[in-house]
DNA sequence: AGCGATGAGATTGTCGACAATTTAAGTTAT
DNA sequence: ATAACTTAAATTGTCGACAATCTCATCGCT
C-alpha cells in the first residue's frame, strides 16, 4: 500500500552506517532509554565491531541532536522534556510551513495528481476506521510534501534530523494518538491549495495543521501530569 | 564594539576540534575551493595529526552540509550554485522568520533594551559610513533575535549550519554587498515589532527583510552572468 | 575500433594499542 | 568531621597498520 516510502529506506553500506541505524533504531524506540550513557567500549563489544566505528556512529547522532557529547567523558541520550517537543513543533511549523508553500510552486502535476490519489485511497480507510492510517498514513502524507518542494537543505533538515526526533518523542512519551478524522480533512485542504498552485494558502493550512497537532500534544502532556 | 559576538566564539578542546575550524575556516574563505577533494592522508600531513583526527573533522563538515560524501570514494567541497543560494534562503527566511516570532515572546526586557541599543549605535555608523556595518552588524543583529528565541533547535540549525554555509555562498561569490541603508530600517521595524511583543508582525517583517536580501542576491547573480 | 575483463595503484574503512583526561575513592592534615 | 590532595581505575582521544573497495589504465576479445 505504502509501497512508496520505501524511497526513505537508506541503505547501510559501512559497518558504521549499520551500527548508526541500529543504534537510532535503539534510541528512538526507547530500547536504550533517554538520558543513559553510551558507552564506546560497551557497545563496540555488544555490536561485535570496532570502537571506531561505534564512535563515528555517535558522532553522527549527535550530529542529528539525539545524543548529547562532551569532550574527554562521553555521550549520553538527550533526555526529553515537554518543552522539548514544544520547541520540536516549532521548528516543525516553521520548516514544513515553507515545505507546503515550495510545493505549491514546485511539485510536478503527475506528483499532484499521485498526491490527490493517496489522500482518496486514505479517505476509504479512515472511514473503515483502519488504524494504521495514523502512523504511516500521516508519515506518507508529510514526506511527499516534503519532497515535492525540491528544497535539498529543507528536506534533509526533515528526513534525517526533525522526523526521527519527533518520532522518537512521540514513542517515549506513548503518544501514538488520536486525531484521525480531523487531521485527515486538514490534509485534504493542504493537497487542495497545492492543486489551486496557491503557495501562501499551502502555508498557512500546514502550519495549521501542525498547530492543531501541538495543542493536542500539549493538552495530552497537561493530563498525564 | 561587538564585544557581545564572542559569544558564538566556540572554543576548540580536542585535536578534531581545531582540524574541524580550520578546515570549516579555509573552505568558507575559498582558501580550499568548492567542488575540490579533500583527501584525508594528504590533510593529514598537511595539518601534522592522524588521519583518524582528519576523518572525524571531515564528518563534522557532512553534517554542516558544507561537504559531500560517497562511502568508499571519498568527500568533496559542496559546488555553489545560484539555485543552491536561492534554496539556502527559503530555510532562512522560514527559520529566522519563526525566530521573531518566539522572540517576540520570549525575549527578556533586558535583551529588547540591549537590542534597542544595538540598533542606536548602528544608526550612528550608517550616518558616517562606516562600512563595516554590513558584516559584523548585521551579525550582530541577527545573532541577538535568533538566541532571543530560546529555542535550542533553532539556534543550532542557524548558527552551527545555515549561516556558515550561507557566509561561504557570499564569500566566494564576492557578495560584500550593500543594502546598509534599507536594510537598517528593516531592523528597526523588527525591533519594533519585538518591543512591542507583536510575535505576528516580527516574523512578517523579518521575512520580508530576508526575502528583499535575497532578491537583491538574485539581481547580482544575474547581472555577474 | 569498440567493449568488457583484469590487474596495479591509491584511497577509504576498520582495527587494536597507546596516550591523555576525567572521575571517584582513599588518604592526610587541619 | 570536613576539606584538600593524591592516586588508581576507567573512559575517551589519538595513532599507525592492515583490510576492503574504488579508480583507471592496460590488455584481450569480438
Amino acid at each position: 500500500m505504502w509501497a512508496k516510502m520505501e524511497f526513505f529506506q537508506e541503505q547501510a553500506v559501512t559497518s558504521s552506517d549499520k551500527a548508526f541505524f541500529r543504534l537510532r533504531k535503539e534510541i528512538v524506540e526507547g530500547v536504550i532509554p533517554s538520558g543513559s550513557k553510551l558507552s564506546e567500549t560497551e557497545l563496540s563489544t555488544k555490536y561485535q565491531v570496532s570502537r571506531a566505528v561505534v564512535r563515528e556512529a555517535i558522532n553522527r547522532l549527535e550530529a542529528c541532536n539525539i545524543v548529547e557529547r562532551r569532550a574527554n567523558v562521553g555521550a549520553r541520550v538527550v533526555s526529553l522534556s515537554p518543552e522539548g517537543l514544544i520547541e520540536l513543533y516549532q521548528v516543525r511549523e516553521s520548516l514544513e510551513g515553507m515545505a507546503a508553500r515550495l510545493a505549491a510552486q514546485h511539485m510536478s502535476a503527475q506528483e499532484i495528481t499521485d498526491l490527490n490519489a493517496l489522500l482518496n485511497s486514505q479517505s476509504h480507510e479512515v472511514k473503515n476506521a483502519e488504524l494504521y492510517y495514523q502512523e504511516a498514513g500521516d508519515l506518507d502524507f508529510h514526506y511527499r510534501i516534503i519532497l515535492g518542494s525540491k528544497n535539498s537543505h529543507l528536506i534533509s533538515m526533515l528526513v534525517n534530523g526533525l522526523y526521527h526526533l519527533v518520532r522518537m518523542y512521540r514513542v517515549q512519551l506513548g503518544m501514538a494518538g488520536p486525531r484521525v478524522t480531523s487531521a485527515f480533512d486538514e490534509h485534504k485542504h493542504i493537497v487542495q491549495a497545492i492543486s489551486n498552485r496557491d503557495p501562501e494558502l499551502a502555508e498557512m493550512l500546514m502550519r495549521r495543521h501542525i498547530t492543531y497537532s501541538k495543542n493536542n500534544i500539549e493538552a495530552k502532556l497537561q493530563n498525564s501530569l
